[in-house]
RNA sequence: GGAGAAGUACCCAAGUGGUGAAGGGGCUCCCCUGCUAAGGGAGUAGGUUGGGCGACUGGCGCGAGGGUUCAAAUCCCUCCUUCUCCGCCA
């Protein structure tokens, strides 16, 4: 959410930071500051109704008990009540609406972050290792899963529906082995281990503002007002929602492996083939809540947290700055870390690194304070993937098979898989 | 899921309708002090949202949200959480 000061003062940056988003949002941006004066207007004059009341309450017991006469408190109290039990009614409606309104406001793009209309203007900041080359013709991971017989999406699409798998065998393995990997090491960095719910509540999918927007993007449960959750970011980061946390344990590191549900709204036809893009898969991530001084260092450093795994595992990858018009409602500044896909035949997304800068703590009421003596202020929360584990074992199958079908097992996972060959 | 009890500050806890939400512990500062302990004194209801250039000042805050009342921590309703017992369950 964006501070409605920050559009009391200064309405025309606000407005044209949402058009480097590709929304004119003119109109909302006025209306949102037509209700505020109206509301603080009307606040305040039911203010000095209430300070009356207040008077006179205590006046009330006090001529009470010397013996005086009170009826006309009474009968002006009579009117006071009525008259606050409107402007209450109203306050509420105009914050009711405002708050609506406010909702629908996604982050301020960061200065750091490259103008540009869609994802056909993020720029390339850097690559790691080559894309590998072939001495026969490659094939995706599906046909490789499919011929080993450890990926099986037709028995999922029969047990459940479609963009389901069953893993088996090695490939249920494999899955396994790549959680444990990353969080070993990402704990061995510094971040504390989280194994979160998988459902929140509304307050939560609010908190990191996947509601009210994107509903339909979640799976929702039928009898409870819960959500299965579309990352560990949201009950990770919601740990922390209405906390003022202690100054000197900044920055907070997390890392957490969940299931991760998505509804996939809108993408039908997209990736329909293999591990790209299902309703469920598994996924480690990376959360921060960081003193805003230090924020895009941490950013940096996040980033670069996601793409260890990546070079442990010998995976070429590279990392790309998401222009204003491709990033996420919440974020500020987004780098994707982006591994090579033989079967595409181009770099396929697999982590998120974005700085939300105090855009999600103020919806969730996360602050802190720098000494006990200080104000409390907002935290900078910050969340990148560590990385996708379905499209992780895509890339390996892809990236480390032979000629003969079977896969080469990267060397940091041998100690888990057991082996040194898949077959 | 059923029955009962509870939720007040960092912790414990008093408060069954009326002017500033007791008290204790802890914490911070000060006094005393060669140092420490003990002792004495003061502060400590966080926050949030308005107004004012400011010193200041108003509103709302007793788990959350409604209601009754001139007035609610206190009475009523709904919900959440915790505890005890029963049921169910990996």
């Amino acid at each position: 959410m964006l501070d409605i000061k920050v559009i009391r003062e200064n309405p025309q940056r606000v407005k044209d930071a949402m058009k480097t988003r590709n929304k004119d949002m003119d109109a909302l941006v006025d209306e949102v500051l037509a209700i505020d004066v109206k509301r603080r207007e009307i606040t305040a004059k039911n203010d000095l109704l209430k300070q009356e009341q207040n008077a006179a309450s205590k006046d009330i017991p006090r001529i009470k008990k010397e013996g005086g006469d009170i009826s006309a408190i009474m009968a002006r109290m009579n009117e006071i009540k009525e008259e606050v039990k409107k402007g209450d009614a109203e306050v509420a409606q105009l914050e009711e609406q405002q708050q609506k309104i406010m909702y629908e406001f996604p982050n301020i793009p960061s200065d750091k972050t490259p103008i540009g209309k869609d994802d056909s203007e993020n720029v390339e900041i850097r690559r790691w290792g080559e894309p590998k080359q072939f001495g026969f013709e490659p094939k995706a991971h599906w046909d490789l899963g499919a011929d080993l017989d450890i990926l099986d999406p037709e028995t999922a699409a029969k047990v459940t529906g479609a963009r389901f798998h069953f893993y088996k065998a090695a490939g249920a393995k494999l899955e396994r082995s790549i959680i444990n990997f990353f969080l070993n090491t990402h704990t061995e960095h510094g971040y504390t281990e989280i194994f979160p719910p998988f459902m929140v509540n509304r307050a939560s999918m609010t908190g990191t503002g996947q509601l009210p927007k994107f509903e339909e993007d979640a799976f929702r449960l039928e009898r409870e007002d819960y959500f299965l959750i579309p990352t560990a970011e949201v009950p990770v980061t919601n740990m922390h929602r209405n906390e003022i946390l202690d100054g000197e344990k900044l920055p907070i590191k997390y890392c957490a492996y969940s299931a991760c549900f998505r509804a996939e709204a809108g993408s039908a036809g997209r990736d329909t083939r293999g591990l790209i893009r299902q309703h469920q898969f598994n996924k480690v991530e990376l959360v921060k809540f960081v003193d805003p001084e230090t924020s895009y260092d941490e950013l940096e450093s996040l980033t670069n947290d996601a793409e260890r795994v990546l070079r442990l595992l010998g995976l070429p990858h590279r990392v790309v700055a998401l222009s204003s018009g491709d990033i996420g409602f919440s974020s500020a500044k987004t780098y994707d870390v982006e591994v090579w896909m033989p079967s595409y035949n181009r770099y396929v997304e697999i982590s998120s690194c974005s700085n939300f800068e105090d855009f999600q703590a103020r919806r969730a009421a996360i602050r802190f304070k720098k000494t006990p003596k200080d104000k409390a202020q907002l935290v900078h929360t910050l969340n990148g993937s560590g990385v996708a584990i379905g499209r992780t074992v895509a890339a390996i199958l892809e990236n480390y098979q032979n000629e003969d079908g079977s896969i080469t097992v990267p060397e940091v996972l041998r100690p888990y898989m057991g082996c040194d060959i898949i077959k």
